[in-house]
DNA sequence: TGAAATTATTGACTTTTGTCAAATTACAGC
DNA sequence: GCTGTAATTTGACAAAAGTCAATAATTTCA
C-alpha cells in the first residue's frame, strides 16, 4: 500500500483551531509563517553559544533540549514530543546566545516560527495570545514540579515518579537520556532500575 | 517625625502604569479587585491540601512557598519580594489542592486578588494579559535555569552561583532557607561557607 | 545481514552529601 | 536589656551517588 502524501500543516491547523476560534484566512496566514524541516537521527538543530531562531512545532518525531556541564556531560532540560510546542525557551525569548543545544532524538517532521513572526502573532491575535499564555502557564507548572522533585526527593524516588507519570517516556528513551534527564549519573539509574 | 499614612495602593498602582497604558479608571477598577492585608513574621498564609484561592502582590515584606518531603523537611520553592505578583503557584492556576505552604518570613503588607477576579482581568483587558503573559514568561525562565543548577551542579556551585546573581538573598534570609532553597542541608551549606 | 558503534550493566572504590548529636551563637519579643 | 527560642556550626559517622574501567548487550546503517 502506498502511503498518502500528507499535508505537513494538518496536524498545526487542528491544533489551532482545536484550541480556539480561528477564520480559515486567519489559519492560513498562521500557517504561512511556519517552514517545514525534516530532520535526522540525532541531528543538532541548534548548538550552546547560538542564538536560537525557532520556536518548534513537532508533527512527528521527539525534540530534545539538553546542555553540557563543565565536564561535559549531557543534561536533559526539556523534552518535545509530538503535536506540541518546543524550543530552547530563555535563549528564544529573550534573544540571547543559548545555554542549551536542540536535537532530534529520531528523524522528526517539524514546523518551525522565528521570533518576530511568533511575536507579531501573539500581540496581535488575542485568541492566540489566550491559548499561548495557557501553555506557558502549563510549562510553567511542570517545571515548578520538576523542581520540587530535585529539592525534595532523592533519586530512586524521582526515578520512580516518572516511572508513575511518564512510563512511555521510559519505554521510548534510552535510558542515557533518562538519567540525565533525572539528574543523575547512568550507571546510577541502571542501579536503581536493578534494586526495584 | 511622623510617618505619613500611605496609600496602600500606590505600589500597585504605580506597577500596572509602569508597565502598561491604562487609564485611571481601569485603574481604580483594577484595585477595587484587590484586598489588604497586614501579616506577621512567620505567619502561614496557605496550608498544603488547600485549593490557594489568591494571588499575592508584595508591598513590604517577603513571601515564602515551601513544602515538606516525606521526612517533614521544609523545602523552599519559590520566594516574592517587594513589588512583585507571587503565590503556590500549580495550585493557584489550576485552582487544585496545595503541595505547597505560604508564609510571610516578615512581617509584610499584602494586596490580594481572587482566581475569578484575576481571570477576569487576564481575559478582559488585553494590555495586561501582555503583561502577565512576560511576567509569567520570565518566572518560567527562571525555573528553567533553576532547573539547570540542579541537574548539572554540584552543591557547592550551586551555592557559589546564587552568591554572583543574588547576594542579596544570601545576606538578607536565614541560611537554613537558603539551604533547602538549594536542595541541601544547611550543615552541608554551612561547610560549604566556611571552605571558601 | 553483520561489523562497528553505541548503550547498558556490573564491580571496586572515591567523593559528596546527609544524619544525628552536641555546643555555640544570635536574635525576637517581652 | 533579658531571656528563651531558634539558628548556626562542628564533629563523627552513614548513606547516596559519582567515577573509572571492563564487559556485555543492543542498535544502527551501510
Amino acid at each position: 500500500m502506498d502511503k498518502q502524501p500528507v499535508d505537513p500543516y494538518r496536524l498545526l491547523r487542528k491544533y489551532f483551531s482545536d484550541r480556539m476560534p480561528i477564520s480559515d484566512e486567519d489559519l492560513n496566514y498562521f500557517c504561512s509563517k511556519y517552514r517545514l524541516k525534516r530532520t535526522k537521527r540525532n541531528q543538532v538543530l541548534l548548538n550552546a553559544g547560538e542564538v536560537n531562531p525557532y520556536m518548534y512545532f513537532v508533527n512527528t518525531g521527539c525534540l530534545r533540549v539538553y546542555m553540557l556541564d563543565q565536564s561535559g556531560r549531557e543534561a536533559t532540560r526539556f523534552l518535545v514530543t509530538e503535536n506540541r510546542f518546543g524550543t530552547a525557551f530563555p535563549s528564544f525569548i529573550l534573544q540571547e546566545p543559548s545555554m542549551a543545544y536542540i536535537q532530534s532524538l529520531e528523524p522528526s517532521e517539524l514546523l518551525y516560527i522565528n521570533f518576530t513572526d511568533f511575536r507579531e502573532l501573539t500581540d496581535n491575535f488575542p485568541e492566540w495570545q489566550r491559548v499561548y499564555l495557557r501553555n506557558i502557564e502549563m510549562d510553567y507548572i511542570a517545571s515548578i514540579k520538576r523542581i520540587e522533585s530535585l529539592i525534595t526527593m532523592s533519586a530512586k524516588d524521582r526515578y520512580n515518579l516518572l516511572l508513575e507519570n511518564d512510563p512511555g517516556m521510559i519505554q521510548k528513551l534510552p535510558s542515557k537520556i533518562i538519567a540525565d534527564y533525572l539528574g543523575i549519573s547512568q550507571e546510577t539509574l541502571s542501579r536503581l532500575k536493578s534494586k526495584k
